[in-house]
DNA sequence: TTTGTTGCTGGAAACGTTTCCAGTTTCCTT
DNA sequence: AAGGAAACTGGAAACGTTTCCAGCAACAAA
């Protein structure tokens, strides 16, 4: 069944029925009527192939994801989803491990599948316009801003929070409750990424307020998982090392950091407080609840497609949109 | 770049450039090497578009979610992904909501996107061969295996855990703890579903102890979510109803129900032992540990793209493969 | 020598759309 | 009444591949 089948049994030309299909508004009420009830009655389909071949492009937008083993994603993957789905755009994901560079994977799926545009969640936030040169096709970053130069180049779109700013605000919530030895559970990075911006944040919180930063207080772990944060965290411990209170800049890590202090014996609230940021579902239903920063993950994942719907659209610049957390007071921080 | 431009600088027809991209036996070295050597040069890719047309398919496998943001799921769509882009295909993914239609969405994906096959993450589990009539391509259903017409109709492939004999399992070693009053955490469900089969596994375990089984002691809850498991403990509870032990069927419940034991003062493993089937990462974070029966999910996804894989190519005939969990013990149940 | 086979090659028709262009009708303006 | 714009329509080229078919050379078997 064609295109050729409708305009035959509906007594019109090819173009009419592609006219039809297409939304042109050269086609008479007649003609369309008359075609629609063809295509309702033997529930025609275009053939996407086709159309992508002529078009010269396809309705596919590629979706890189970087750790999605991190449930903080998975809320915004659905929601990238389902507004992706309702501007009439095809999802292809593809998720990538820590050895993958995924400027080239977006690159390779550009050309291979014809994306029109890309969203990347959870990336490097380090690529230089050299690198970012490589895509011919909009593309958007998503829970991250890029940092490369200290963003000095603002040639891109992105949504976020403002990572130094809210981590200032986790840790300031902290320091109000009078902690002094507060612990930073932090991914190891060596580049701009949003680990070093929440971490300079809480540097900044600190010395904000003549606090002095001990890089022994610093909990370094490889990546946003628990099972890397609880061991990190582990290890400082039984360095000997001591603090009241830990800023984890993912509640992921705090999770996993929670089981350490647990195991060390120290107990939440009560011996050493903790706040984090994400707001991820668990969070929530853990022992002590978990006192967090919430980001807005469905707000996140439909700007992201706004934004790059009209970077497709040709319409609108780029922008680097800022989202703002709340602070969901969970029972994991000292009372004042 | 097209192949006709391929075919201009390296000398030879369109057909050439044609088998050496598709490595056709019928082709001299000669004429492989220089033409490989033109692709390299000008890294050409082909257009998907067009072959997708002429081949009249395309490479694009459907994944089709019911609830992903049930963690549970994470870890096998990550296995699944990799896996099908590993035997070069794409992948693309829909989640559906609780008032879609999975078959329904999947045949006007498969029609639209030119899917060669679909695979099924968390569905209903009771379609009917007429409901599956409509579906052209071949598809595996994922952790969870079609029970319509009492497992009577075999014509179907899936990779699933022998749910009612898995949930036997988990109650038997609330038995073996001397629990009586055993409460079982499900979701709601008048189909054969996942949720109906651990049921009836419960009921068997019971049974087979000569322990009479109490309605009351029933916890539906309406889906997976940790909030709605915890907003139908708590209900329970409420209604003053008690027991020393609860079988969730999902980690996720699990996590709820513990939350609304907590806040009853109910002590868990003191006052109440728990259970539940998944294995999912954060479960081995929470205080208490859960004890839980974990699935192999990495294996699961492996497996289902394997099977369906086979089904594409023609080879291999229907299977509903059946992989065991192995019991991870926590610390939320009471000891021996 | 003929005949057949094998190995390779090029030409060209398809695949199912979109879109440009030219044409026809209708209807408005002068 | 003539002219032209506007509304609609159909024909056909194009998009970039794959694949069928025919052809050619070389070489073996009769």
């Amino acid at each position: 069944m064609t295109i050729k089948d409708i305009a035959r049994i509906s007594g019109v030309a090819v173009s009419t029925v592609s006219r039809v299909i297409n939304n042109h508004p050269d086609v008479s009420a007649e003609s369309r009527e008359k075609v629609m009830a063809v295509i309702r009655e033997h529930n025609f389909i275009p053939n996407n192939s086709a159309r992508d071949l002529v078009r010269t492009k396809s309705d596919a937008v590629g979706l890189i994801v970087r750790g999605s083993q991190n449930t903080f994603f998975v809320d915004i993957i659905h929601s990238i989803e389902s507004a992706l789905d309702e501007a009439g755009y095809t999802m292809v994901m593809r998720q990538i491990g820590s050895n993958d560079n995924e400027i080239t994977c977006a690159a390779s799926m550009e050309r291979d599948k014809r994306l029109l545009g890309i969203i990347f969640l959870g990336g490097r936030s380090d690529y230089s316009p050299d690198e970012l040169a490589v895509l011919s096709v909009p593309y958007v970053f998503c829970t991250f801003t890029n940092s490369y130069g200290t963003l000095k180049n603002t040639n891109y779109s992105s949504v976020s929070i403002a990572d130094e700013a809210e981590a200032e605000k986790a840790v300031n919530e902290l320091i109000a409750r009078g902690h002094k030895q507060i612990a930073a559970l932090i991914s190891a990075s060596d580049d701009h990424s949003i680990s070093q911006l929440r971490y300079l944040g809480y540097v900044k919180a600190l010395k904000d307020h003549g606090i002095t930063v001990d890089d022994s207080l610093i909990i370094r772990c490889g990546t946003f998982n628990m099972k890397d944060a609880y061991e990190a965290t582990k290890k400082k411990l039984a360095e000997g090392v001591r603090f009241t209170a830990v800023f984890a800049i993912a509640d992921n890590m705090a999770i996993g950091a929670m089981r350490a202090l647990r195991e060390a014996g120290i107990d939440v609230p009560g011996d050493c407080s903790l706040i984090s940021i994400d707001g991820i579902e668990v969070s929530e239903y853990i022992d002590p609840m978990l006192s967090t920063l919430t980001q807005p993950m469905k707000e996140m994942g439909r700007k992201s497609v706004e934004q790059l719907s009209e970077l497709i659209g040709g319409t609108g610049r780029h922008s680097q949109i800022t989202v703002t957390t709340s602070l969901r007071e969970g029972a994991s921080m000292r009372q004042i």
